[in-house]
DNA sequence: TATGAATGAGTTTTCATTCAT
DNA sequence: TATGAATGAAAACTCATTCAT
């Protein structure tokens, strides 16, 4: 790691994140090792506590970030295609790496012994279901969706829906199985809401 | 325990999986010692080895254990009353103890790191699949479910959803809100399935 | 263990030893366990208790035992033939199972650590040097070895010999290869010793 | 232990060999602790695994390391003195420690349990004959050994010889006893091999 | 006499964390 | 900023021993 870089800081918290992301997916938070994450990058563990003030603290840190990242995915979906999300979302969705796309699953683990992941969890799904609502008023806006629909309750139908079908893939259902899974089910979902042009 | 109780080694060993999977749900399967599951049902630790040759060992009991469990309570439900399940069977599940309900979603966080609980998952998530799969046969013939309806598709549809639904009660869903979105989910997802009767 | 045997005590121990004996060779003391030592003969580690008070108790009396039979071995040996020791001696010895005839250098691992074994393996050795230091008189009384001769001291230098021979065998010499050393070196011990017949 | 030297890493080893070194011989592998070893020199258990990545790791360190001195020692010998090597090399071998001068003997111990430690006392063996052969060959150029003694099995004869005699001293024989005897034996055991001055 | 369930003390091993350099 | 030596607390696992049956 160079050490003459403007925003040095970041970029050293970002490495370390990059590398305590993957492995904890890959093996778990209690099964990696400070070690473990310091290696992959090439440092000693002391270095990742110059960082980070606990091993929790890079836990916090994957976890917060991940969800961030996937949040932005969603707010970057063109409303208008938004109908269309079935084929076009799902798929980049499915290329992204695993340890990024499952991360919500993965971190499900650690939820219950963890309050601190709990609330991170929490209050993501509840942003995450916001963003999505928003999307859906915007639809209404654009009359493209019935202005009965109740967007709240749809969005996390949709949401759950979403993760419902991630489970699957991770419990061994193929991508591309998956794919048109997903797209029957938001199509069917989504049916009673489409606003007929008349 | 008891000591002259016939199948006693089969009780024993229940009671130790009862022990360890609330536990390994409250605190994860890492974070639990064995030394808390035996002091959880007044035992010591060495008493966990003559009924389980490792750690690992009472994991894959407790994830097979509770597999099992789900789907014996999925077979149970009355073919008829299946197209309500919405209300019914899922309700019933929500009461439930959560180390049985989420255990599905907890497990999960084991499985990149542990090929045989991946194992376990994957063939538990199949069997799902067909028990589902075969319910909705049954409606076919009892001509309630369109003949053209890819019933596997459908299962695997329905259980994404119904899994989805159960992540966001984790996430900090309402039970009774997650109720009503199943409800309403279901409905939409079986609309077009339902055989009109003309 | 049929029970109704007279001298069934005895015979019970003997059982014990045998077994203990066979695995604390092959396996060393500290990493055979009385459960081990049961399992081979088909009764549980309880049953030991009752004829044994410790574990330890099992190996004093396996050391005691085999030095015992080591000793009646060379008693045995007609002190007329003992010349040909060599050849005949060691060629039998080298048949007897290995936890037998290396006891001996086996036990000496247990020495350091536990005075008991130190006791008995140096009275053993003793009371060795006598039987042989005996034999050696009586070859005197019939003229076949020199009055001169220090019948003490040649004992311990032959038994220093054989042993030496057996730890030889245990690094991985050949037994036909000890055969022949044990005879050769035999033969220059001993041949200042012989009485020239005048 | 300071930390400023050069090579700290290959002291820090051996320091701990030294301590396990002792500790193996004084109470046996099995009942030796890592905790002892590291007790012994002031650190704690953690540090050993630093440094050696088991408890068995140790032992083969430890092994290889005292069979190496006792090597070193023999091949040190000068060969023109060594016909006197009975009262010479003997006696300063009996000054070294326990638990270098008879690690040998005690390493045996766990040698039927323990194929890896077969393996080096096995070859140590091999090694240490040649060391002896290598210089009984140097006594024939001298003109000093017959030129017809076999010197392989010459090498072996002595080499039983002398690891007897220890296993004497460690069974009880006093060292000064054990010096004549050794004297007295290596006389025998050579004179036929002796070149007369002609 | 024999069993086998239970214990608890002990052992190896791992690892987050600290700190002097 | 980075290192890596050291720690100490905790965890999995083993086993001699006891004891009620």
């Amino acid at each position: 790691m160079p050490k003459v870089v403007p925003d040095y800081k970041k970029q050293a918290k970002d490495t370390i994140l990059d590398s305590a992301s993957e492995l904890f997916f890959k093996g778990g938070y209690s099964t990696t090792s400070m070690d473990d994450i310091a290696r992959k990058i090439g440092v000693t563990k002391g270095t990742i506590y110059i960082y980070f003030k606990s091993k929790e603290d890079v836990l916090y840190g994957v976890c917060n970030r991940n969800m961030n990242m996937l949040q932005e995915a969603l707010k970057n979906v063109d409303p208008d295609e938004f109908l269309h999300m079935g084929t076009k979302f799902f798929k980049t969705e499915m290329k992204m790496p695993d340890h990024i796309k499952f991360h919500w699953i993965f971190a499900m683990g650690e939820m219950e012994s963890n309050p601190k992941i709990k609330n991170i969890l929490s209050k993501s799904y509840r942003e995450y279901v916001m963003v999505l609502r928003e999307k859906i008023d915007q639809l209404k806006l654009l009359k493209k969706i019935s202005e009965n629909t109740d967007s709240l309750k749809l969005a996390r139908i949709l949401i759950s829906f979403h993760n419902g079908v991630l489970m699957s893939v991770m419990q061994g259902l193929s991508e591309s199985t998956a794919v048109d899974l997903f797209g029957e089910g938001m199509a069917s979902l989504l049916q009673n809401h489409y606003r007929t042009n008349d």
